[in-house]
DNA sequence: AGCACGCCGACT
DNA sequence: GTCGGCGTGCTC
């Protein structure tokens, strides 16, 4: 039998292989590919022979022995997915299986097929259903209750906590009411399982929301839903109704949410209420880790799985409920690689798999929007917070052309935030500070040449840190330098320290404000996991105010903090891109909603020179439809999506003349197949990055298919040696 | 992406 | 006289 085999390698194409045994659609198999060796996936059974010469076959080597590796639907969606953004089906089913190949074909080739995860295990132990040990006495009674009431808990966290653990455990599994078992680590967020929660009451706006859900998921019908609600309104209370809901029916559920930093919270929320069913998939996990939780979701041994954007590709059986958390967040969208967006996609694999998709956020993404517009997602709203006291925060603009700077000169507060910064501060309450801008400042001007210290490879200015060290830094290739004392080019300037970055406000705080406690949250402070640090310490109130980036903004609950200050909206508002309203009033509402989640009132400031922009209007009264609605006129009448759709080509090379010629050549191909209208090509407005000079040209279409041809034209196109080629289907960056 | 083949500089 | 630089081309 010949059967079509997809290969971990950038080609559009599969490869044609001869079966000489039995073997699935899905299952992974080795196969000589050149002069080596590579584990594929066969994506079809029975073909053709086609125009292929009989005398290229050659014969799979060895099929993986385990059930096929991709179930049926993860496999068609897969598919799918590759055929929607053009892109190579080997590096698209790579998305899905875990990251232990590359040791895994070296066992399979030296062990006949063997296969094995590599996942190291941790024991746990497990109360017995129905044990009643009798004379327990001291740390033994106190482990055993624990057990019962906890649940299964890792034997390292019992030894944590009671000198001997191992051998009351010993006791205990020699008494019959134990049982020791191996499972995957859990990750270092979450070595213990957290104590069952009780549900809360829900408010009635919640009960009909989830009311919808359930009867849908009863009912088997696979619809999306769009659930609208205001921050701090409890999403995630619905997305585990429905999940508990979906479990009860024997299905399994997917939960996207969008940074890794919020998932231990909600891994946490979830463990609480479904038990230990509940698998975590992020980017932190240890290839080992990876490939057991990915084993256990596939034998379905595990049914919940929350994670990071990649975890929509998990093997979950029978998917009842899809789930994605801030849906209007940027992080969804993968920019390298495959270029898929996984909202989008949850939509998509939803569908197929007959599940409930929920897309959860405060502030729609315009494209779900259009789509509730359109009929095509129902919408679910939760117009008010879940706690009565907690009002929505009264939201101000500071127009920084009329309103002066803070006591003492300092510019970088307006008098009006210092003012309410003093007030916070002397009522004991908290403050956050948000300026998207990390580093002290973000030029180095010479006083008197005006030269602007820029990056060597990238078409950027360097930004001065000072913190752990002075240092120009480039944020788009990390080259570091250290800062010259005076103009590299004049020789004589004096270099100016133009604009500010976080640390810079800091340092302002702190001049300002004494004997207040500030602290920095932003991508150099935060590597990863180190922000748990910094908002652990937020929560235990050893902090007065936080000055940081989009990290500040996202879902963190922090009931003390009154005060909430955006110290430059305009950066937001003046970016080059169609979207910037849109990303900018997401990221007012979102930060906004970071105030009065508690108690007392909350207060936004936003500091601008723009007041009268429709964004920061309809961000004070807190109109989301407003905007959303007067957004998306503009964006019918411009052409933009999602009432068109785009994809982008970008061209780069190291020659800069080479890229632009290219490109180009690939704009006049795209404009003789036809399909999608052509716009371009142009450089692109980071001209140059990391060393290469980028061009990059667009097309647009009414229909997505019509952008199709053009792409594949494209794609089939070989290149010079040193030009790269990629494309992006739905681009969110026009960078 | 690998991994070959291939055609020009600095070493034993 | 060889070893090796990475350009370019192919993989069922």
């Amino acid at each position: 039998m010949l059967v079509r085999v997809a290969l971990p390698i950038p080609l559009g194409r599969a490869f044609t292989y001869r079966a000489t045994e039995p073997v699935a659609r899905g299952a992974r198999v080795l196969v000589e590919l050149g002069k080596r060796r590579v584990l594929g996936v066969v994506i079809e059974l029975e073909v053709a022979l086609g125009d292929l010469a009989p005398d290229k076959l050659k014969p799979v080597l060895a099929v993986v022995p385990e059930a096929p590796a991709l179930p049926e639907e993860l496999l068609e969606f897969l598919l799918e997915l590759a055929r929607y953004y053009v892109a190579p089906i080997g590096e698209v089913l790579r998305l899905a299986l875990p990251a232990v190949e590359r040791g895994a074909q070296e066992q399979l080739r030296r062990q006949g097929v063997e296969l094995r995860g590599v996942g190291r295990l941790v024991q746990v132990a497990r109360a017995r259903e129905g044990a009643a040990p009798v004379g327990l006495r001291g740390a033994t009674e106190e482990l055993w209750r624990a057990l019962l009431e906890q649940g299964p808990q890792p034997l390292t966290a019992l030894e944590a906590r009671w000198k001997g653990a191992r051998r009351s455990v010993q006791r205990l599994v020699a008494l019959g009411a134990v049982e020791l078992e191996r499972q995957a680590p859990r990750g270092r967020f979450d070595a213990e399982l957290p104590a069952r929660d009780v549900p809360p009451a829900l408010t009635d706006a919640q009960a009909a929301a989830v009311a919808a859900l359930t009867q849908a998921l009863d009912e088997g019908r696979p619809q999306p839903f769009l659930l609208q609600g205001v921050t701090a309104s409890g999403k995630t209370e619905i997305y585990l109704h429905a999940a508990a809901h979906a479990a009860a029916l024997g299905r399994g559920a997917i939960v996207l949410v969008p940074e890794i930093a919020l998932t231990p919270q909600l891994v946490a929320r979830f463990r609480a209420r479904l038990g230990d069913a509940v698998a975590v998939l992020h980017s932190g996990l240890s290839p080992g880790e990876r490939h057991h939780m990915w084993s256990q979701l596939r034998r379905g041994q595990l049914r919940v799985v929350v994670g990071a954007r990649s975890a929509l590709f998990a093997p979950v059986e029978r998917l009842g409920l899809l789930c994605v958390d801030e849906e209007h967040d940027g992080s969804f969208k993968q920019e390298e690689g495959v270029r898929y967006h996984a909202r989008d996609m949850a939509l998509l694999r939803g569908a197929r798999a007959g599940a409930c998709v929920v897309l959860g956020t405060a502030t729609p993404s315009l494209a779900s929007a259009a789509l509730v517009a359109a009929g095509r997602l129902r919408a679910l709203r939760l117009p008010a917070r879940a706690t009565q006291t907690a009002a929505l925060p009264k939201v101000e603009l500071v127009d920084l052309r009329r309103v002066g700077p803070a006591p003492g000169g300092e510019r970088l507060l307006s008098v009006t935030l210092y003012r309410a910064l003093e007030q916070t501060l002397s009522q004991g309450e908290q403050a956050i500070l948000f300026l998207n801008r990390r580093g002290f400042a973000p030029n180095l001007v010479c006083g008197a040449c005006g030269d602007l210290s820029e990056c060597p490879s990238c078409s950027v200015p360097l930004t001065l840190h000072r913190a752990q060290g002075a240092r120009l830094l480039c944020h788009f290739c990390d080259h570091q330098a250290p800062p010259p004392s005076r103009c590299p080019r004049c020789g004589a300037g004096e270099l100016l320290e133009e604009g500010a970055g976080t640390e810079r406000i800091v340092e302002a705080l702190e001049r300002c404000f004494p004997s207040a406690r500030v602290a920095r949250l932003d991508r150099d402070v935060a590597a990863g996991v180190k922000s748990e640090g910094v908002l652990r310490r937020m929560h235990a109130r050893e902090i007065d105010v936080l000055v940081g980036t989009q990290m500040v903004t996202k879902g963190h609950d922090l009931p003390h903090v009154t005060l909430v200050g955006v110290l430059n909206a305009d950066a937001a508002l003046g970016m080059p891109d169609f979207r910037a309203a849109e990303r900018a009033f997401h990221l007012l509402v979102q930060v906004a909603g970071r105030a009065g989640r508690g108690e007392r009132p909350g207060r936004v400031l936003i500091q601008t020179r723009q007041p009268e922009h429709r964004a920061l209007q309809l961000a004070v009264r807190h109109d989301v439809d407003g905007f959303i609605e007067a957004e998306l006129v503009d964006r019918r009448e411009l052409g933009y999506p999602p009432y068109t759709h785009l994809a982008l080509v970008r061209v780069d090379a190291v020659v800069e003349a080479e890229a632009a010629r290219e490109a180009a050549r690939l704009a006049e191909l795209a404009r003789a197949v036809g399909g999608a209208e052509v716009l371009g090509p142009a450089p692109a407005p980071l001209a140059r990055l990391r060393g290469r000079f980028r061009y990059r040209f667009l097309l647009r279409a009414k229909l997505r298919q019509q952008l199709r041809p053009a792409l594949l034209a494209c794609a089939r196109q070989l290149t010079p040696g040193g030009v790269r080629v990629s494309w992006d289907v739905d681009p969110m960056s026009m960078l």
